[in-house]
DNA sequence: TTCCATTGCATAGATTTCTAAGTATTATGT
DNA sequence: ACATAATACTTAGAAATCTATGCAATGGAA
């Protein structure tokens, strides 16, 4: 198919960079493989994507300021603001003042979003497992390593 | 700063499973990490991250339709659509409707697009040092190998 | 040939994310 | 004590992405 117009396309010269021996188009793959996964698998369980992220954090550590769970989570502020607020319409969790120091809001899961606990993390694991299949547990150790190194290796760099 | 509130928060029960050993979550943040530094360099040449990835496949196998593009790109159509548009009204791209199949478009990079080309790769090329620095040849090989396969076991999962 | 399914692209609407800028509260230096 | 800076969150607006649906062209079956 891509062969039957080959003629007219344009033959590569110069530099060259093919596609797949990219990182970073290798992960941004994955990337959106788990996040294909992820939705199909929450969404039963009313659950949106962007909410995910700071529920798996807050299951762990719950009562954290927003700003700290945007580092956790990884995410900027708005974002974090626009999650939380979905979040505590959908009954997940509550947004409390603190009176120490009143521009800071501790969340906190509901029961709700307690009770679901157990089975959210079994569905993250299963997940996990999913991607991790017939890869050897040293080869996952190594590959660990490696995509940990890159992210610091990019958050690293100036500009 | 953690431990300051330890006493106020639920104490983990139950299943337990440390975001830092979730796979999904590492690829998650490398992507993120990868998008930061693409869009910071790209932006100066007047490309939005959203056009990166077409200009990319189109740069080594030009004259493809929006479908084939698609699935080069891995994103869904309505997307490509989006982001062809805004390369199309950015001088990037001309889209022809094909002869033969009217339903049809091909997508060809205009000259400008063509003349960007050796700087394109090489910035990708950039990013892909900078992410890889001080990895040993073989552990990258060893990463894209795993993460590949992630990507397929995720994609293989009915639901 | 004509009808129906398939294919290729587009639109609509929602979600997730960002940057830039704003508001309220607290901390700090003089 | 007061002005200024820093901190915590919020709003506004844009971009990128998705699902669901629609429309036009093509192909195949009866």
């Amino acid at each position: 198919m891509a062969a039957r117009r080959r003629d007219k396309r344009r033959t590569a010269n110069g530099v060259e960079f093919p596609l797949a021996q990219s990182s970073g188009f290798l992960v941004r793959d994955a990337n959106r493989a788990f996040q294909r996964l992820l939705e199909k698998r929450i969404t039963p369980h009313g659950i949106a994507r962007g909410q995910w992220y700071f529920l798996r954090v807050l299951l762990s550590e719950d009562g954290l300021s927003q700003r700290e769970l945007s580092a956790r989570v990884g995410t900027m502020e708005p974002t974090t603001v626009i999650a939380l607020r979905s979040m505590e319409k959908a009954g997940l969790i509550r947004r409390v003042r603190s009176a120490e120091d009143k521009r800071r809001s501790q969340v906190w899961l509901t029961p709700k979003a307690q009770r679901l606990r157990d089975e959210l993390l079994a569905l993250a694991r299963g997940i996990t497992d999913e991607a991790e299949a017939g890869i050897a547990r040293a080869e996952l150790a190594a590959f660990r390593r490696v995509v940990a190194r890159m992210t610091a290796n990019l958050d690293r760099v100036k500009a």
